[in-house]
DNA sequence: TGTTAGCACTCTTTTATGTTGAGTGCTAAT
DNA sequence: ATTAGCACTCAACATAAAAGAGTGCTAACA
C-alpha cells in the first residue's frame, strides 16, 4: 500500500515538470489539457486537492493554481524523476589538456558547469586530509631564508619561506633535506604525531628549530587547503530566477558564494554522509547553509585515490532541473576522476 | 576668464554633493535653503539653467530636479572636491601581520577596502614584467617528473611540474641547477632574449629540451600571473545603489567581476597613463571597460620596488563618494608599498 | 461510484483615472 | 540683478474598476 497511487503520482509528475518549466503556479486546466490521461480540470481539481492535503503542493494564495512543497520535490526527485539516458555531455577534452595548473582546471570545470546548467556552480580542490608526502625540499634562496617545497603523492606542489637568523652552509642544508625525507616521505597530515617530530627533532640536533618551522609549514599547508579553496562560477546566474533575484535574497546568497568560507560546511555535511551514488540532493531547509534556504544544492564528491576527495555542487532554485543537473554532475564526477588519475599535472 | 563664475561654482558643488548623498534629483528649493550663499529659489532655478545648457547637469526628466552629468562629476573632481585632510584610516595592522601568503593579504585588502567603502575593491598581485629571478630550482621528484621552482626578487615563488622521458642522474641535475642559476639570476622577463636561450641550449648539450622546458615553464610563470591574478571584494555592494541594482545592470556587472579577464584591461589601462599622484578617475564613460560606462572606476598603482607594480581599484556609482574613495585608496597604496618593502614574505 | 459540466466565488493582475507634490520656466515687480 | 508669483509638467501614489485565472462545490451523468 502506498500512499499515493498511478494516478496522483502522475499528477504530481506533471505538474511538477510544469513548474520547473515555467516558474508559474500550475493550475487544473493545464495539467488536463497536457497529460495524457485524459480527465476534465475537475478531477484534477479533486485530486490536487488530495494531494494539497497530503503536503506534496500548496497553494500560494486562494485561487492560484497549486506549486510543489519541498515534501513534494523531494519525491519527485527520489520517485518519479528519470534516470537521463546519460548522453554523455561531453565535457571539452581539449580545455582540460590544454591548462596545466589544478586551479585552472577546476576553474574551468566550474565553469563548463555553470554554463551548461545555468546555475550556480561550485568546485572544491581536492582536500589533502590524508594525502602523503613525497618529496620535500630545503633550500637557501636567500642569506636568511629558506625556501621549503613540498611535493604531495597527487603531485599537488606547496612552498613556504621560512626565515632563519643566519644560513646554513651546503652540507647541514643537505643532511637536513635526507633527514626530512626519510622521515617524512610516504606520511599523511594525520600520520605526523608527536613520536616522529619528537624523534625529528632530537636527529635535528641543533637545528632542530628549524625543523619546527618546517613542520609549520607543513602544517600550514595541509590546514590551509583544507579551509577554503573553493572555485564558483555562474553565480550570476541566480539573477535569472525570479524567485531568487530580489535584491534581499539575490545579495545574502551572491556574498555566501563570495566568502567562500560559508560554503565549507556545505562540503563537509556532503563528505560526512556519505552515499551510494555520491549524488546528494539538499532541497530548501535541508541544506546545510542557511542563506539557501528558498534554494536547492545538488552535490558529488570526487575520488583522487588515497583518500583525496573534492566536492562539486550545483545551487540553484528549487524548481531546478533536477534531472539535468544530476546529469551533469554524474559525468563530471566520473571525468574528474579520470583527469586526476591518468594525467600527472601540478 | 573662466567659464564658471564662483556663484556658479558653489551652486554646483551643493548640487553635486547633495546628489552624492541622497542619490534623488535635486532642486533649486534645496539647493536655496542648505547653501551659504542666500539665494532664493528663483534665482537658483536661473543659474542652474545656465549650469543645464553648459552641459554640468540635467534633468532627467522635465520637472524633476537635476542631477550631475558625466561632465559635471569630472568638473566636481578637478576642481571643486577639496582634498580629505587624510586622517589615517589606519589599515588593521594585526591583520598584515597575521597572514602570511601574499594571495591572502591582497584578499584582505580588498575586503577591508570594500567594507571602508561600501564599494567593489579589486586588487591585482604585482605583475612580474620587469621583475628579477632571484633563486631557481630543479628537483628530481619521481621517475619521470622535474619539479622546477622559481623564485623572483619579491620573493614570490612559483613552481611547475615537467615531465621528462627518464629520470637524471644527480649529478647531471646538480650541473643544470648550476647553469640555470648562472645563466638566469638576475635576469628579467625581457631580459630573457634568444641570445641567452642560445647560449644556454648550447652548454646543456644534450639536455637542451630540458632547458627548453625550463624556459617555457618560466614564460608561462611571467605569462601566467600577467594575466589574472585579480582579487575581489564586496561584489554585492552595488547592489546597494538602485541605480546599479536592476536586474539587467547588476548582472552585467558581476559578470565583470566573476570573469576576472575583463578587468585586466583596466589594469593595463591605468598603467598606460602615468599619473603623478598615481590615482586615476574614470567616470561613466571614460571607463575603459564598457559595462561599467554606468559607473564611475578609481584605480591606484603600487609599487614594490624593480619595476613590480600592481592596481587597486574601486568601482562604485557615479555618485561614489570620490573623497573618501580616494583617500582610502591613497592610504591602501601607500600601505601597500611598506609591506611589501618591510616585510620579507612568501 | 467515479467523472464531469456548470457556476459562484476569490484573489491577483492589469488598466484606467484621479490626485498630489515637487520642480520648472516665465513674467512682472522690486 | 534679484525675487515673488503663477501656470504648467510630470513622476509617483492612490483608488477604483475590469479582466482573468483558478478554485470549491453541487448536481447531473455513465
Amino acid at each position: 500500500m502506498q500512499e499515493l497511487d498511478e494516478r496522483k503520482r502522475k499528477i504530481l509528475n506533471a505538474i511538477i515538470r510544469n513548474y520547473l518549466d515555467t516558474g508559474e503556479p500550475v493550475g487544473s486546466r493545464t495539467i488536463s489539457k497536457y497529460s495524457d490521461l485524459n480527465l476534465s480540470s475537475a478531477t484534477i481539481r479533486n485530486e490536487m486537492s488530495d494531494l494539497e492535503e497530503l503536503g506534496y503542493i500548496l497553494q500560494p494564495h486562494t485561487s492560484a493554481g497549486r506549486i510543489p512543497s519541498d515534501k513534494g520535490y523531494r519525491f519527485y526527485v527520489d520517485n518519479l524523476m528519470k534516470e537521463k539516458t546519460q548522453e554523455v555531455t561531453e565535457m571539452k577534452e581539449f580545455m582540460i589538456e590544454h591548462t596545466e595548473r589544478m586551479e585552472q582546471v577546476l576553474q574551468q570545470m566550474a565553469k563548463v558547469l555553470a554554463e551548461n546548467t545555468n546555475y550556480t556552480a561550485m568546485i572544491t580542490a581536492p582536500s589533502y586530509h590524508r594525502n602523503k608526502v613525497k618529496f620535500l625540499q630545503l633550500s637557501q634562496v636567500d642569506k636568511e631564508q629558506l625556501l621549503a617545497v613540498i611535493v604531495t603523492e597527487g603531485n599537488l606542489v606547496k612552498n613556504k619561506m621560512i626565515s632563519t637568523r643566519e644560513a646554513l652552509d651546503n652540507e647541514t642544508l643537505l643532511k637536513l633535506n635526507i633527514l626530512l625525507n626519510t622521515s617524512l616521505n610516504g606520511l599523511s597530515a594525520e600520520q605526523i604525531n608527536l613520536g616522529t617530530i619528537a624523534r625529528l627533532k632530537e636527529q635535528a640536533g641543533i637545528h632542530s628549530n628549524i625543523v619546527s618551522d618546517v613542520l609549520d609549514a607543513l602544517a600550514g599547508v595541509f590546514q590551509e587547503d583544507e579551509d577554503l579553496e573553493v572555485y564558483t562560477s555562474g553565480t550570476t546566474n541566480i539573477l535569472k530566477y525570479p524567485e531568487l533575484s530580489d535584491s534581499r535574497k539575490a545579495s545574502e546568497l551572491l556574498n555566501a558564494f563570495e566568502e567562500k568560507k560559508q560554503l565549507v560546511s556545505l562540503v563537509n555535511e556532503t563528505l560526512a554522509s556519505e552515499e551510494q551514488t555520491g549524488i546528494q540532493v539538499y532541497i530548501g531547509d535541508e541544506s546545510p547553509i542557511q542563506n539557501m534556504k528558498d534554494c536547492s544544492v545538488v552535490t558529488a564528491t570526487y575520488q583522487l585515490g588515497a583518500g583525496m576527495t573534492g566536492t562539486i555542487g550545483i545551487i540553484g532554485p528549487k524548481r531546478m532541473d533536477y534531472e539535468n543537473v544530476m546529469d551533469n554532475l554524474k559525468t563530471l564526477k566520473s571525468q574528474l576522476d579520470a583527469v586526476f588519475q591518468n594525467k600527472k599535472e601540478n
